[in-house]
DNA sequence: GTAGCAGTACGAAGATATTCGTACAACTTG
DNA sequence: CAAGTTGTACGAATATCTTCGTACTGCTAC
């Protein structure tokens, strides 16, 4: 598996670090699925691309296709097109640039609403294959 | 008199500070025009209240009474009942108490898009009531 | 007292966002 | 190769937000 960079499946269509925009940004975040999506990615992942059912919502896939994509039009996330599915994964490096301080904001109201929507005994496990 | 706190007028009903939500303060946030009242009122207002006309917006009134609304819903700006006029004012200690770095978010990105939407020759001057 | 001014309350129209069902495409497994 | 799985694309109904016009209230000035 050489993971290098080169190797890495394209970029969809996303807004340039020059085109961030704080209330864009922050409308996308207004949205509490939205906002799990972001603080998830923040706290749970490393450094790799996640599936969306990795995230284990139990809302139908079509919205959460739309909002997958609201996020990444805000510039939130990065996706990528790696195969058949569609990866997300947070723009750390573009929003700590540009918006600095805001994924700190993000990480410490960890614990204020909802965190997982309902999955009780339906825990996200990898979505490893055996 | 002596211009001690107690003879301010009352607040009008706002959040606590227990119930500060990001997600709800981003979304009175994602709006430029509000935007703008928290940006103004951060960087060139002192600890005085100010009435929605000091601001220099050119929409219509009832637009201007929406969004305040909206942003002392949100718990970005508390509001008083000054005699007839309703002033506003950043809630600078709770933001900054409950989100810091929220307050510093907003005023780092301060040249990022519109400033002041129309008021060329007509200058905010002080409320003072000569 | 009378006229003028500034701002809010209410209601309705329009635009926008969210939600979801269904159909389709590509990979994986046996 | 056939079946199953996962996720996206598209479209429509619903809900929500935004915007604005009008009427009303209370103060100010002369």
């Amino acid at each position: 598996m050489g993971d290098t960079a080169t190797e890495r499946p394209p970029l969809l269509p996303e807004p340039s670090i020059e085109e961030l925009r704080l209330e864009a940004v922050m409308g996308a975040l207004a949205d509490p699925l939205r906002m799990t999506v972001a603080r998830k990615l923040l706290l749970e992942s490393d450094e790799f691309d996640h599936p969306c059912g990795w995230f284990g919502f139990d809302r139908p896939k079509s919205s959460l296709t739309h909002h997958f994509k609201a996020l990444r039009e805000a510039g939130v996330i990065h996706q990528r097109q790696y195969g058949l599915e569609r990866r997300s994964r947070l723009r750390t490096e573009d929003l700590n640039d540009r918006f600095p301080g805001l994924l700190d904001l993000i990480a410490s109201t960890a614990g204020d609403g909802e965190s997982n929507p309902s999955s009780p005994a339906h825990r996200p496990e990898a979505p490893g294959t055996s």
